[in-house]
DNA sequence: TCTGGGGTCCTAGGACCC
DNA sequence: TCTGGGGTCCTAGGACCC
């Protein structure tokens, strides 16, 4: 497994564009009221600016002619994809994890896996990833995991190169500070040293069940393994977003009610306008909510259906949105979309441009039908020989995918009930026998 | 000038189902 | 009459990462 981690990317970006920056401070972030720091660079780390700071607290350690940048993403980003492409050329496995960070699975790239043969690669692809970027450098890690190459990429940092040999990794684990495992952070960190657990030797002293006392069944369990350089996971390409959000720190707190449905308004069009680019849409909606003294909440509603339309989206963080109490005023709002899935365009519903059906009313979980179609309606204490044919309505949302709602009865007169089912020999012409469900 | 914005994964309790 | 054991889905919050 090969890590690579571009050193304070953003900062030399900046600093490839324009050379006055090359060799001095700069600071690229939040550059209003309530900023905080993104990258900063070598230079401006020297005078302790370090990522998440507030901008305050950096400005107050750098020195006159240290540049505060506002950022350019999109200079970010193709700068990003130059590198991804050629990480690309290595393996047809290629794991993305942010603008700056990949893993590469070189075995399936069929690369010779001697130490020797690995470390020329890496200090090919270095020098290439240079030239390519036009002067951004980064930090290689490669090693037996992926756990492992990320550390090794981090331990040589900037512009580093450390192959760690298979076999070797424990060496070079145990005598690391636990907080330098990634998954450990300031609260695990606290946690394993008040029992006394400093260094991954530490760690791997203890027994699989005072971790999982101690910080989880997941997360014990996996530091279990860490400490024996147990990791097995693949590189995944291709990895499927699973919730797309978009946020907002106002720079005074709000406390108009018309002013924050307004920028809740802003914030679901930002979301929807994603989904529906990503050609996804999904069922529950979220509203994050941190109140002028930083106390965070969110709330959040599942629908029946998928939506990706802004209305729906809005609609109901509004309505979460009524149901907190916001004395003394709001000083972020975010409005996030989960439980995602990708839909089908135009397959089985050709002669019905919209297979997502409008979910307004189910929002009030008072629907009504799109499309109406009799179905088999099941009625307590009724044989299902001899159940009545009833109303209730299909609406089809994806290939193989039916979704049956039911009006009526079910245990006792109440709520429409939604079932919905995966059959690869279901289509929606010719809906399930649902009755079978009870 | 206290504390961004975009994510992922996990936990725990409750509702509900078989 | 008293009370199970397996499971899923939803909600809220927290830790962590870049």
């Amino acid at each position: 497994m090969l890590h690579l981690d571009l050193d304070a990317f953003f900062a030399a970006v900046e600093q490839r564009d324009k050379p006055s920056l090359r060799g001095k401070p700069v600071v690229v972030g939040g550059t209003g009221g309530r900023g905080v720091v993104a990258t900063a660079s070598y230079e401006a780390r020297a005078y302790g600016a370090r990522s998440a700071m507030s901008s305050g607290e950096a400005r107050r350690r750098c020195p006159p002619g240290t540049a505060f940048l506002g950022g350019r993403f999109a200079a970010y980003s193709l700068t990003s994809r130059v590198v991804m492409d050629l990480l690309r050329e290595l393996s047809p496995l290629v794991e993305q994890v942010s603008v700056d960070e990949a893993y590469v699975d070189l075995a399936a790239g069929g690369h010779a896996l001697d130490v020797e043969s690995l470390t020329a690669l890496a200090h090919d692809l270095k020098e290439r990833l240079h030239t390519a970027t036009g002067g951004v450098r980064g930090s290689v890690g490669i090693a037996s995991s992926k756990t492992l190459a990320k550390i090794g990429s981090e331990l040589d940092k900037p512009d580093g190169l450390l192959v760690i040999p298979a076999g070797s990794e424990l060496d070079v684990l145990h005598p690391l500070p636990v907080r330098s495992l990634p998954g450990v952070g300031p609260a695990t960190g606290d946690r394993l040293s008040s029992v006394g657990v400093r260094t991954v030797a530490d760690l791997h002293e203890r027994s699989l069940t005072d971790l999982v006392t101690l910080v989880g069944q997941a997360h014990g369990s996996g530091l279990y393994r860490l400490a024996r350089a147990d990791d097995d996971r693949p590189v995944v390409p291709d990895r499927e977003a699973k919730s797309v959000s978009a946020e907002r720190t106002y720079a005074t707190d709000l406390t108009d009610l018309a002013t924050l449905e307004h920028e809740i308004g802003s914030l679901a069009q930002r979301v929807v306008t994603r989904l529906q680019k990503d050609g996804t849409a999904g069922r529950t909606v979220t509203l994050k909510f941190r109140r002028y003294d930083f106390t965070t909440l969110t709330r959040s509603q599942t629908l029946t259906q998928p939506f990706d339309d802004v209305r729906t989206v809005a609609d109901v963080a509004r309505r979460l949105l009524a149901g907190i109490d916001r004395t003394g005023g709001v000083r972020l709002l975010g409005v996030g979309v989960s439980g995602l899935a990708t839909y089908v365009q135009g397959d089985l519903f050709a002669e019905d441009p919209e297979p997502v059906a409008d979910l307004e009313e189910d929002i009030d979980a008072v629907p009504e039908p799109e499309a109406v179609r009799a179905v088999p309606v099941w009625h307590p204490g009724q044989d299902v020989e001899h159940a009545e044919m009833g109303r209730g309505w299909v609406w089809g949302s994806g290939l193989n995918r039916v979704t049956v709602r039911f009006e009526g009865p079910r245990t006792a007169p109440g709520p429409v009930r939604t079932y919905a089912g995966d059959d690869p020999d279901l289509s929606p012409a010719d809906p399930p026998d649902w009755r079978s469900d009870g």
